[in-house]
DNA sequence: AGGCGTACCTGAGGGC
DNA sequence: TGCCCTCAGGTACGCC
């Protein structure tokens, strides 16, 4: 192990509590990947930007690149926690901690009704695309897919999101699903460094209608896609055919 | 409460 | 070649 900040507890805390425990399962919430412990505890990992979290058979020689913690099994497989930028994190929770009380509605869940997607929007002045990145309303939506949403739904990034007519919330409501579902589908997106946990691309940097496409043609009007910034991030959307 | 700027990090790529 | 600048899939924190 290296880099203390990268885990919690502190690192002789963290060693200590998880020695001898095992992984019964391994979900998701929002962007955190959740194992569930043998002993009621969770590891709770998010790659932030670059992190990544890679599984070795035993007997693997190779080292992963940057790892910044290294569990070893019993029969001796490998989980490396790798990340060049060291913004990810693992942290180990106590078995009632309540950990993801911030962490908003599910969008490919049955929860995630029209009605409950559109009441969150209900009175927000903030941009449409602040709102999708903020993770305490609608979870799991990063830069590129509030990005593709938003064209897709054919939305300025910039329109209040409490401004938005019930047509609007419609199409994006629809294009959250069906956006996620399709990145999911294609095993997730890689722009540039993400890779699944046997070290494997996914797909969905090929299907991109927007994202980091500055300069080329928008594939619906033609017209070109522009980069903007909002609030200091990156956002690439047609002019022509996002309206407010 | 919410919005904004900055901090946290390293590496890749472009311009000169 | 190499230096300097900007940008990158994301939060977290402090300030107004």
């Amino acid at each position: 192990m290296r880099l203390p900040k990268v885990v919690s507890p502190e690192p002789s805390r963290f060693v200590r509590l998880l020695a001898g425990d095992t992984v019964e399962r391994v979900g998701r919430r929002g962007k955190f990947v959740v194992a569930q412990l043998g002993s009621g505890r969770s590891l709770v990992v998010h790659l932030r930007m670059t992190g990544r979290l890679i599984v070795q058979p035993a007997g693997a020689a190779d080292e992963v690149p940057y790892t910044n913690v290294l569990l070893t099994f019993a029969d001796g497989a490998r989980l490396a926690f790798a990340d060049v930028r060291q913004f990810g994190r693992m942290r180990l929770v106590e078995p009632e901690e309540p950990w993801a009380a911030e962490v908003g509605l599910e969008p490919l869940s049955d929860d995630f009704t029209f009605e409950r997607f559109s009441g969150l929007l209900d009175g927000r002045t903030t941009p449409i695309k602040v709102f999708l990145l903020d993770q305490r309303r609608v979870a799991g939506i990063g830069n590129i897919y509030a990005c593709e949403a938003l064209w897709d739904a054919r939305i300025d990034p910039r329109k209040p999101a409490g401004s938005l007519s019930r047509e609007r919330r419609r199409r994006l409501h629809d294009a959250i699903r069906t956006v996620l579902a399709r990145a999911v589908e294609m095993r997730g997106t890689s722009v540039d460094d993400y890779v699944d946990a046997e070290g494997l691309k996914g797909g969905f940097q090929n299907q991109l209608n927007v994202y980091g496409r500055d300069g080329s043609g928008c594939v619906r009007c033609g017209r070109p896609i522009v980069r903007t910034v909002l609030v200091q991030r990156g956002t690439w959307w047609c002019r022509n055919c996002q309206k407010r």
